[in-house]
Formats: structure tokens, C-alpha cells, sequence
DNA sequence: ATTTATATAAACTACATTTAGGAAATATAT
DNA sequence: ATATATTTCCTAAATGTAGTTTATATAAAT
């Protein structure tokens, strides 16, 4: 029984697609993440965290029509599942504990 | 140019080292996350990670001496170095941006 | 045909996990 | 008193999953 993870990327990935709401396919979700974290983001990372993730059950997709502008291609559109979004809480509220956790003394964080 | 990375499981880690302050050795971390994050962590996971870590330059650490309780071994004191803090901030800081941004007519996040 | 916008595939590197073992200290049995 | 067991802790090696790079494919406009 292989426990569900949400790596790193992934987690970002997933955060940016629900930022994008109704707009999130490859290339926009791609270009989010490079405006918003200032961090370059290769297509083919990005493509391989969205099918993990949509293997995993947190994302689904479906396909978009071609639209008539130069290059447009049909989309992939994605969104994030119920248990996406329970994932994303989740690890977010570990975190936030751990955080309040630190000692006052310790710390200049 | 090898770009920092901080893995899911290493950050987990990292802020108990912060949690711990001056306790923070191999199976205290572990015990922690186990009780904190009901998640079960084995050694081996966690000393990797210990040393990844501390070749990236996120923790150092140093041998504490042997006590003289039964199996007092010497233990492996680790704590957070600057960088290693700025990078948990860093990474912090982006997903609360992210958080921030995702519309409300999307969620019940 | 070439350019622009998009997605998919495959190979490789880094991170995460499991499994097993080893070493240092005290306690206990002989 | 010394050998053996027990406790606490760290190390090593092998495997699986996540992340990245590089290359290829498809569709539409120019």
C-alpha cells in the first residue's frame, strides 16, 4: 500500500493550477510559475508532475477545442480533485504546526 | 549550476531540527515527525536526508558525548544554518503567495 | 514551407524509502 | 571480573518515486 505523496513541484504545480481556476493548461500553468516564483520551469518537468498527479487522483484534465489563433493547438485543461485539495491542507497545516512550534529563543526567522 | 533543491521530506525534517533547537539528533527528529505528522519515518530515510542536507549546507552538526544512561551512545546534534533558514522561509513564503492567489469562487479550500 | 503554440515521450539525475548491519554504552548472569 | 545481552544510536547499500533535460510530435497561422 504505497502511501500517496505530494512532492515539491508537484505541490506547486498543484497550487498554481488552482490560482488559475478555468485557465490552467500547460503553458499558462508553466508561465505562472515562472512569473509568480522566479523559478524556470522546463515543459517536460511540468508535464510529467501533471500526469503523476493526475495518476495520483489529485488532478483531472480534459481536452479543449482548437482555437483559431496562430499555433492553437487543443489545450489540456486541469483542475484540481476533492482529494487535491484535501492533500494541499493538508501538508500545509503539518507544515504551519511545525513552524508555530519553533522556539521563541531560537530563532531570527 | 546545480539550482538548491529542498525535497518534501527534507523540509519536514529541517523545521524539526528548528523544533528540537538543542535536542535535535537521529532518533529524536524521528520520534517527532512520527507523533507530530503520524507518519512513520525509518532511520535510513531520515539520515539521508540528515546528510543531503548538510552537503547542501542547509544544517550542520557535531558529536555530543556519550551520557551514562544504558546505550548512551554519542549522539549527532544537528541545527539549522542561516542558509538553511532562508531557504524554509523562501519556500514558505512562496506557497502562502500562491495560497493567497487562488480565487474564491473556486473553493472550499 | 516556416513559424508559433501547444503537448508527449524518453532518458537521466536527485530525492525518498526500505532493509540490513554495525558500534558504543550499560546491565546482568555466571 | 568478564562475557553476554540489551539499549540507543548511527551507517551502508539497494530500490523505488519525484524531478529535470532533451528531443519529438501536432495543429494552426503566416
Amino acid at each position: 500500500m504505497a502511501k500517496v505523496q505530494l512532492g515539491e513541484f508537484e505541490e506547486i504545480v498543484l497550487l498554481t493550477v488552482a490560482v488559475l481556476y478555468d485557465e490552467a493548461y500547460g503553458v499558462a500553468i508553466k508561465r505562472e510559475i515562472e512569473e509568480r516564483l522566479d523559478r524556470s520551469v522546463s515543459v517536460g518537468a511540468l508535464q510529467s508532475a501533471l500526469r503523476r498527479m493526475e495518476t495520483k487522483g489529485f488532478l483531472k484534465s480534459r481536452l479543449g477545442e482548437a482555437t483559431q489563433v496562430r499555433g492553437g493547438k487543443r489545450k489540456r485543461f486541469f483542475t484540481v480533485t476533492p482529494y487535491g485539495k484535501q492533500a494541499l491542507t493538508e501538508v500545509r497545516d503539518a507544515r504551519l504546526q511545525l513552524w508555530q512550534s519553533i522556539p521563541k529563543m531560537a530563532f531570527d526567522f
